[in-house]
RNA sequence: GGCGACAUAGCCAAGUGGUAAGGCAGAGGUCUGCAAAACCUUUAUCCCCGGUUCAAAUCCGGGUGUCGCCUCCA
């Protein structure tokens, strides 16, 4: 497989340190708030990568971290009365939910900072002892100038960012350019713990490189997150965990691009952003993922009603023919014919396209129209006519991809309600009447009803929303 | 000021040297009691200029436009 890495600006032919477990860490929410379309790329298209290795065979180690010691989460705290572990932990069920509907299946561990906060002193400790840090009043700052590969992920170097002036040069800082690791208790009411410098908490950076440090080891395969995380935050990681470890940290760095609305970032401070929870209430969650996989990762993808709407119609054209298969097999009958064989052996091509697609880089658009032709040449050999197994293999095959892609996942048939059973049956009789008004007045009532009745040589079929 | 990304049909979107995938929407048709679904047909020389090449959407140079990072941010 092909990743294009951030790091060396190229696609890279994809080696893992230990083929036997893939190392993937990838940075999570800050809980203070439900989470918004632009936070959940990330989650969606990673865990795509994540189901595309597994599919390949792979054993991954997917560490995702919840941020719960933070300014926001503070502030929220305070707004709302009470604790930031009672605003934290709320959050992380909520991450949990809008992820669930999301298929965005739950990491290997999902590590959070308040469980880690032995180890993150210990790192900074470390840090200090090796002349990468300094004590300033109760703080404590990485010295960027010390680490010799500042600059080396993002292209920027130091001068530069200097001469960037938009740096606030404080007096307990030594150089403008290091950042906290640790940051000293300026109220009482807030989230602190004991450690060699006094109360305080840790840094926004330092937690990332000491969780994936503690769950995934000195050195991981992949690290990923958005594309505004490039700088500082990734920086900062690789100057903590390389000063710390003395090797390299991540072969592949990851960036996404962004969500945007009228072609502008969405982002919380903008308040131009989206929450998934809202968004569930007019469109379910695999339209979102569709959506978020229509375009290549690192490409910003616009959010419109339009485009969802687009969405859910191309995602429906799958769903269809997923359902037609449904109902074909609940009506067929017998055993895969030498010619069906033939059929089902040429499908295999849209799955090698598929599987070409993914490798060049994680390529999902280009996967989905492998999926489309699929489904085209599905609806076009199957019939009233063909076997039952040949319709159950065909519908293996077309799961079997869009498994990988996380949809198609909500197989939960409703039952039909005793009363719309009823209608259906009166419905069947009026048409057999030729009493067309009457069974027409039926199918619009359901309809009314969000159920669609359709009429096919194998029966009528019953498609609820 | 420094660093970076993008520009393909009405809309979305692949394609990084060999003559434009796929989807949505629209139009026409087949099928159907009518619908729906499905299938068939139909819609582009790839922002502009110049260069390299037998050959460029694809490479190089220059422009124009849009966006992002450098500050919390996925």
């Amino acid at each position: 497989m092909k990743i294009y890495n951030t790091l060396t600006r190229k696609k890279e032919e994809f080696i893992p340190i230990d083929p036997k477990e893939i190392k993937i860490y990838v940075c999570g929410p800050t809980v203070y708030n439900y989470f918004h379309l632009g936070n959940a790329r990330p989650f969606v298209v990673f865990d795509t990568l994540r189901r595309y290795l597994e599919y390949k065979g792979n054993n991954v180690k997917f560490v995702q971290n919840f941020t719960d010691v933070d300014d926001k989460i503070i502030n929220k705290a305070r707004e709302e009365g009470v604790s930031a572990g009672e605003i934290s932990e709320k959050y992380i069920e909520e991450y949990y939910k809008d992820a669930s509907k999301l298929n965005v299946k739950k990491a290997t561990v999902h590590p959070k900072v308040t469980e880690n906060i032995p180890e993150i002193i210990s790192f900074i400790e470390k840090l200090i002892e090796k002349g990468y840090a300094y004590e300033s009043n109760g703080d404590v700052y990485y010295s960027t100038a010390k680490f010799e590969g500042y600059g080396k992920l993002s292209g920027q170097n130091i001068e530069d960012l200097e001469a960037g002036a938009r740096i606030q040069v404080g007096d307990v800082k030594r150089d403008p350019m290091d950042f906290a690791l640790w940051k000293a208790r300026k109220q009482e009411d807030e989230l602190a713990w004991e450690s060699p410098w006094g109360m305080g908490r840790p840094g926004w950076h330092i937690e990332c490189s000491v969780m994936s440090n503690k769950y995934l080891g000195d050195s991981i395969d992949i690290h990923a997150g958005g594309q505004d995380l490039e700088f500082p935050h990734h920086e900062n990681e690789i100057a903590q965990t390389e000063a710390y470890t003395g090797k390299k940290f991540a072969n592949y760095w990851m960036h996404n691009g962004f969500i945007t609305i009228n072609k502008e970032k969405m982002a919380k401070s903008k308040g131009n952003f989206f929450m998934v929870r809202d968004i569930l209430s007019e469109y379910d969650g695999e339209t979102m993922r569709y959506f978020l996989l229509s375009g290549h990762y690192r490409n910003p993808i616009d959010f419109s009603k339009e485009l969802m709407e687009q969405a859910k119609n191309s995602l429906g054209r799958i769903k269809t023919t997923k359902i037609n298969l449904d109902h074909f097999i609940e009506n067929a009958d017998g055993k895969i014919t030498d010619e069906e064989k033939r059929k089902l052996a040429e499908l295999k091509k849209y799955k090698e396209k598929f599987e070409a697609a993914m490798e060049d880089d994680l390529n999902t658009a280009d996967a989905i129209s492998a999926i489309f032709e699929m489904v085209k040449e599905i609806n076009t050999i199957t019939d009233g006519e063909s076997s039952k197994e040949f319709c159950q293999l065909e519908r293996e095959a077309l799961l079997e991809l869009t498994a990988i892609l996380g949809l198609l996942e909500d197989d939960d048939k409703m039952e039909v309600p005793e009363d719309v059973a009823m209608l259906v049956e009166e419905r069947q009789q009026a048409r057999k009447n030729k009493d067309f008004k009457r069974a027409d007045e039926i199918r619009d009532e359901l309809k009314s009803r969000g159920i669609t009745l359709e009429d096919t040589p194998q029966g009528i079929r019953v498609i609820m929303e």
